[in-house]
Formats: C-alpha cells, sequence, structure tokens
DNA sequence: GCAATGGTTAGGCTTTGACCTAAGTATCGC
DNA sequence: GCGATACTTAGGTCAAAGCCTAACCATTGC
C-alpha cells in the first residue's frame, strides 16, 4: 500500500511489449547490435530504438558503443527483483486461496456464506 | 521473436502500476469491496475503477456483486503465466552470463576480443 | 417513499507511448 | 577524401493511459 517502487514500474513496464520482450528473447542467445536486433521487425530504426532506450533505463540491458556499433547485453538483476516481487505475491496468493478452498471445503454441505474480510459469496 | 502474446502484454501492463500493485497486496490478504479497496488511495473513485478493470481485464483479479456491493478477489492463473515467462528468461539469462563469465576467465591475461554473437567488448 | 450508500457511466483534459519521415553525425573502407 | 554504413536527433501524428467532475442507477434502512 506504501512502498512505491518506480524501478519495478519501468521494468514492468518494459516487459509489457511484444517486441521488446522478443529482444530480451533474442539478447538471452547472446549479445548483439543495434542493426542485428532491429532486423526482425517491420518498424523504422528510430522506432525501435525507442524501445531499446525503454529496456535500457529499465536496466534489464546494458549496451556500449565501439565504433559506429553498438552493441547490447542482457543484465538480470532487475528482472531477479521483477521475479521477486511476482514469487512473493503468488505465494501470499495461492497461501490464501488454499485457506479458502479448505475452509470451503470444510462446510460443503452447508451455505458457503463468507469468504474471509467483507466479501461474501454465491454469486447471486 | 514470432510468439505475440497479448495476455502477456496484458498482465505486465497491469503490473507496472503502483495503485495496481498495491491493489494486489492488498488482496493477497484477502477479498474486498470495492469502497474498502479504494480507501487507501488519494484518487476519484471513477479514476480508481478504471485501475480495477484494467486488473480484471488482465484476469488477475475476479469481481463478483451482492446487492450493492462488489467485492473482488485474486485470480493467480496469469500471474503464474507472467512468472514464468520471467523464470524461463532468466534461466537462460543466467545460464548464457555465466557461460560468458566462464569463458572471459579463461583469457584472463590475454587481450578479451569478442563476447559471442557479434558484438566485442572493452569499454572504449 | 426517500435519503443515504455504493458503484457506474459519460465526457473532457493532459501526458505518455508508439510510430513515422527527414536530416544529422561519426566511423570505416578504399 | 568520400561514399557507404551504423546509428542519432529532431520533430510530428495519433491513440491509449491516467485523472477529474458531474450526473446517474440500484440497494438499503428508516
Amino acid at each position: 500500500m506504501t512502498n512505491h517502487s518506480p524501478q519495478l514500474d519501468r521494468v514492468f513496464h518494459a516487459l509489457a511489449d511484444p517486441t521488446r520482450r522478443a529482444v530480451l528473447e533474442r539478447l538471452s542467445v547472446g549479445t548483439a547490435a543495434v542493426s542485428e536486433l532491429a532486423a526482425p521487425f517491420d518498424m523504422a530504426l528510430p522506432s525501435f530504438l525507442q524501445h531499446l532506450k525503454v529496456l535500457e533505463t529499465s536496466g534489464l540491458v546494458r549496451s556500449w558503443k565501439e565504433g559506429r556499433v553498438r552493441t547490447y547485453q542482457l543484465s538480470p538483476e532487475p528482472l531477479r527483483a521483477a521475479e521477486g516481487w511476482m514469487a512473493r505475491q503468488r505465494e501470499l496468493w495461492e497461501r490464501r486461496l488454499d485457506r479458502l478452498d479448505r475452509y470451503l471445503e470444510e462446510l460443503k454441505p452447508a451455505e458457503r456464506p463468507k469468504a474471509t474480510t467483507s466479501g461474501a459469496r454465491r454469486k447471486k
């Protein structure tokens, strides 16, 4: 409720686009230059560069330039952070839903009145 | 490169906003009604409802109405899907980066010419 | 029935995101 | 040096995202 992580915002936002996810998938095979990364996409280079910028700003990739070629490489830390958040959440959720299931199971033949906190059940 | 999953787009987009993540965190404690979820946020109700809609469209939550109260609940499948993508990626990345590290380690005193696919190294 | 409660819909505003074209700049190769 | 290569920068369009206010239902409680 309280802690806001711009880092997570950026990482999830970066992951929310298919082009960017595809770039990450390509990079998991090995480093690559801009034009090499851009090749599979039917998109003007400058548009594509924006995607690379989003990825780099999120921290998911790094890049360096040598001569006129800029090479991109993955950088896994931010992904680990995002994955951590998700894993933590999922665990909580599943634990909770398990408890709920067991609870509902117990009063199988009964009325199934309330879920837990405040909401009640029964579709209508 | 080839497969585009609108489902993943939506889930990651849903997760890219701090308000929405906070709602999910709240829901991992238990179901809750709209006004209860909205309470901690300094935001007009209709604006907040949009966030709930994004969450529901992504599949991360469900809701049902009883009388005039709408109750929200988590729905973990889509999160598991997103987590799956990330875990798969991370594994690839880390495996790759490990290989790279070992490789670079081997030619420690040497020149460190190329990374793997195409890009070369050396900061400048 | 009628006011209060709990959500919902409609519409408008502003910012951000995803694209594009056109015009640079900085190597590289001969 | 000079053309080709590999990005970069500038600026413009259009749609989507995030917020808001102002009505508008639908229950509930007295």
